[in-house]
DNA sequence: TAGAATTTGTTCGTATGTATG
DNA sequence: CCATACATACGAACAAATTCT
């Protein structure tokens, strides 16, 4: 290897690199060879690969994970927010194929935070439905709903058949609602949400938190939603005013 | 100890526990006792506690970290995600003084990624300015921008003095401008950020990416902010159309 | 469950070239 | 010309996390 002497060895490598992840020779969620391997390859110091690698990972081109390597990272799907924010919709439009897997379903008498926002009493009953949502069999969100049982008498039969949120809410009446809000943190997963997302525990989850509402503004869902965040962007879309 | 017995006991500790929590016995980001220590208070077994101390975690309230302990959670700012993005100003309106701390400034050329943001040919110079944004001296979010250097020649010592970028543009003569999109994604902190953030380098970090325009719409900056996920919680506000 | 092997992370030290004042 | 700071590059050793046997 013969390097160019206006730039420094570390971004000469670290454009071999970017053109052979860009190409293919390391595909998506691929390991890279080992840090040793790379100063061999290169005939340079450990130290010199580590620079190229570390610039790669500021640029959200690799992680870093500790003995275990550094991998190319897979960013699958651009999941937008707005007020239509749809599953099936969104994944579909991607040319994927969208899946909802029930995980349970139960009905508990709501806790104060829950009640707050679907404006019932405390104390009354709700729907406690998890599922997880996949992409071409890939996990992409783990989500807890919340919805009034009332409103909602035998959604359990119909999730089944439907298979979406939104397809029930047809069921019931509801041809179109709205987000009200959405609030996002980021967390460690426990090690149920890790299997259910097929993703190791030592890589974050993305939580969004919302309201939907019906187009009278009745609260009608309060979700929780756990995205695998090596495969999920959340995009905000400026509007224009 | 005596318990109600129309309800399970891990609930009724959970009710004493969030109670106490929210009373301020144990503060934000404080360690609760250990599982034992509880089990011990309340005279049950320690699955009991760990039950309760699942549920409180489910619901955001605490975090549990393996080897560490239990630690109320802690989520200070909410922070709005809009075509109105200000730092500054989001920290004033809640009663909180913003500081926003010089880490590092220099002029390099654009790779093509960034070029491409601010609708620069490769190679122009732009300015790479890094910052940690604090309200109350707990700091809450790292944050690199890029800007063209034509535009903003000087910037360094016009920020030196206002500390703030929404400042700096009114020097250039932009007085409004908008945010054009987010992405939003999550990680694990470099060990430089952990440590520019005072955080755990096991807390995950969420990561921004932004465009900024002037009212003609041509983009200003491209950021990426690096938040504390346990101080901040990203909010969008649907507008209702 | 225990230990070895693998891989990245951190911290010493040394040296060179470049830009600044 | 000198002092200083900073980025770059190499070498060695050990720490920490993960995987495999």
């Amino acid at each position: 290897m013969i390097w160019n002497k206006g730039e420094s060895i570390w971004r000469q490598i670290e454009k071999i690199l970017l053109t052979e992840i860009v190409e293919g020779v390391y595909k998506m969620g691929e390991k890279l060879p080992t840090e040793s391997a790379l100063a061999n390859r290169f005939q340079v110091n450990r130290h010199t690969i580590r620079n190229t690698l570390a610039s790669l990972r500021d640029a959200g081109v690799v992680r870093i994970e500790q003995g275990r390597g550094t991998f190319v990272q897979e960013r699958l799907i651009d999941y937008p927010v707005n007020t239509r924010t749809r599953f099936s919709q969104i994944i579909s439009e991607r040319h994927r194929l969208p899946e909802k897997k029930l995980i349970r379903y139960r009905i508990t008498k709501s806790t104060r935070t829950f009640a707050k926002f679907l404006h019932l009493a405390s104390g009354t009953p709700i729907i406690h439905l998890e599922a997880v949502s996949k992409a071409d069999d890939l996990p992409l969100a783990f989500s807890i709903s919340y919805l009034p049982a009332a409103r909602f008498d035998g959604l359990e039969k119909v999730f089944a058949q439907k298979k979406s949120l939104t397809a029930c809410f047809a069921e019931y009446g509801i041809f179109d609602y709205i987000r009200l809000f959405t609030d996002i943190t980021s967390q460690m997963p426990s090690q149920r949400i890790a299997t259910l997302l097929n993703q190791a525990k030592t890589r974050p989850v993305l939580v969004t938190e919302n309201v939907d509402a019906d187009l009278d503004g009745t609260p009608i869902e309060f979700g929780r939603t756990y995205f695998a965040s090596d495969r999920v962007t959340l995009k905000v879309h400026s509007h224009v005013e």
